[in-house]
DNA sequence: CTGAAAGCGCTTACAG
DNA sequence: CTGAAAGCGCTTACAG
């Protein structure tokens, strides 16, 4: 036999039509138990397989999900943030289990998203996962709506539709920060990393820590806090600004994991010690997380269960099911670094 | 317009037949400029792309390639191994490059490959990469290259295929780990890690470690060896019976950075000072090596250019074209650990 | 340069 | 329970 076997190749040697074959392969009961066996038999010997692109395109589906990971354009190229590509594993191990593929591609902010994959009938559904500029994402997520593509996404909300995002209770992770400050009686408190909209998970995560100081009587002042994106290059200099503006702060509490090991650095180098001086906290508990020196107290997003998520949601949005708004609940590890 | 827009659609609003919108699209120099243009804004216009099942089932191809990861069945579920995670994005990176899609499949060792790739169309070829124990994966290499399947593999040598492997000049890389011991006159040397036919990048990584000493009149005691699969975990409990054992060294080699953290883990809580009574050198210079305390000194393996190199490689044997044997040079990045 | 037609390998309504 | 047939949306040899 040359080239790969097909249905008919198997119908042949069966002495059926094809469309038996078919419909043994895909487990119809409107087959004869012994018919499905002997095709199965057949298929075996032949090492057939069902040719995708063939029963897809009849089928008009892919089983096959699209991951599309954007970029901070700003970011370093060669160095995707540790957080995504640890979603990315468990997405993968997610698909897998559903038996969908994963098609996975990696886009600039500025490009048109779902342009390759949704479209070309090549994805089922897309999986949105980035840390650009959310404000950048909005029009595309309208478009995205127009034409009715199934998606969900990571953290950034899309416009009335709660339902579409998975994400990490950020409030609750930062109040979780800042009671942790308190705790232990650190109340000269900064903050790092982009506290506006066009950084919501960076904003809530603030907000919930403002609020959880304000909660004891603990004021945080403007100017202890500093822009920052979520990479250790930005950490360490938002927080050499503060150090050089002679600003004083017994706390640090970062936006990301990536920016308290900048910020780590910084105060290093300043000569001020990390926790004795001030105390430091991040946030994703990426896996470097645990091997800096001090290791990093970070609140946890389980990127295990938000990896499931997404894929469970978006698999129910495809399906045409309800699905629920998804809050994923945020644990503090406490390390040495506070 | 009812679902999306086929190429049907566009002859219709063109004024031409389908086979002549097709040949358009494809920027086929038999077609008219001007119908050319025409057809291109219409498609613009209609918000038009190519279904690639039906481009794909007619072409007989997929400009897709398959990535397996399989895994080492004793590794933690939930953790994949840093350096394979940053190998993934380069590969990703890479095959946008190129205008391939990229499937990823998380693989136990035990499954069968190539069963839901090449076989079902779904890609062109397949890139594997692993870190279980290769001489379970040489009977299937066998079975890919029975079936004529396109593959390149990371690290593992295909029977007299030399040309299917890109990897790692991890012989000359554990000799960079010896000179530089031997530059620093420390010259009681132990190596953790597989050192066997079962890992041969680790065996390979010993070899040029051991042959560099022996060319210095150093000799390694096999006693100061020990196993261990690249895991924090395992390199933790290796060395912890290393000193269990009474073992004394002043210089330590770990086959890989995860290794090495593990052991610099088990020295301090032995209270033995790394780098003052021993070096540790580790390598793949995963993104966790500059930040562990002391930062680790390593051989860096290029996961920028591993992962082109496995694209560009692949690529060629599926267009047919002659494919060099590829190894990478290793460099040494000199940390504090030593 | 263009069009009519075949065919890639499936799935499934229709008829029996 | 089974078969003959249509059709998913393309690409491309063939004929002009």
């Amino acid at each position: 036999m040359k080239g790969k076997a097909t249905s008919f190749d198997i119908a042949h040697y069966a002495g059926v039509s094809q469309s038996t074959v078919s419909r043994a392969l895909r487990n119809s009961h409107l087959v004869n138990e012994e018919t499905r066996k002997r095709v199965f038999d057949i298929a075996k010997k032949l090492n057939y397989k069902v040719d995708k692109n063939a029963s897809n395109l009849r089928t008009q589906q892919s089983s096959t999900l699209a991951l599309l990971l954007f970029e901070d354009p700003t970011s370093d190229e060669s160095q995707i943030n540790p957080f995504f590509l640890a979603m990315l594993g468990s997405i993968t191990r997610a698909c897998a289990k559903e038996g969908y593929d994963l098609l996975v591609s990696f886009q600039s902010a500025s490009a048109d998203w779902q342009a390759d994959y949704e479209d070309s009938h090549r994805a089922d559904g897309i999986i949105l996962l980035g840390y650009g500029d959310y404000i950048d994402y909005q029009p595309k997520f309208s478009t995205l709506l127009e034409q009715n593509t199934k998606f969900v996404c990571w953290g950034a909300t899309v416009d009335n539709r709660p339902d579409l995002t998975v994400c990490c209770d950020n409030y609750g992770g930062g109040k979780l920060a800042a009671e942790h400050f308190i705790a232990h009686s650190r109340t000269d408190c900064a903050f790092i990393g982009d506290a506006s909209d066009h950084s919501p998970e960076f904003f809530s995560r603030f907000q919930g820590f403002k609020d959880e100081l304000l909660a004891n009587n603990v004021n945080i002042n403007e100017r202890k806090m500093a822009n920052a994106i979520s990479t250790e290059e930005s950490g360490y200099h938002a927080t050499r600004s503060l150090i050089a503006n002679n600003i004083k702060f017994n706390a640090l509490f970062a936006a990301s994991d990536l920016i308290a090991i900048g910020a780590i650095r910084a105060l290093k180098e300043a000569n001020i010690n990390v926790p004795k001086d001030v105390a430091v906290v991040g946030f994703d508990n990426i896996a470097i997380a645990s091997y800096v020196n001090p290791p990093l107290t970070t609140i946890e997003q389980n990127t295990t269960v938000a990896g499931q998520m997404l894929v469970e949601n978006l698999l129910k949005l495809i399906r045409g099911e309800e699905v629920q708004s998804t809050l994923l609940p945020p644990i503090l590890i406490p390390r040495k670094s506070s």
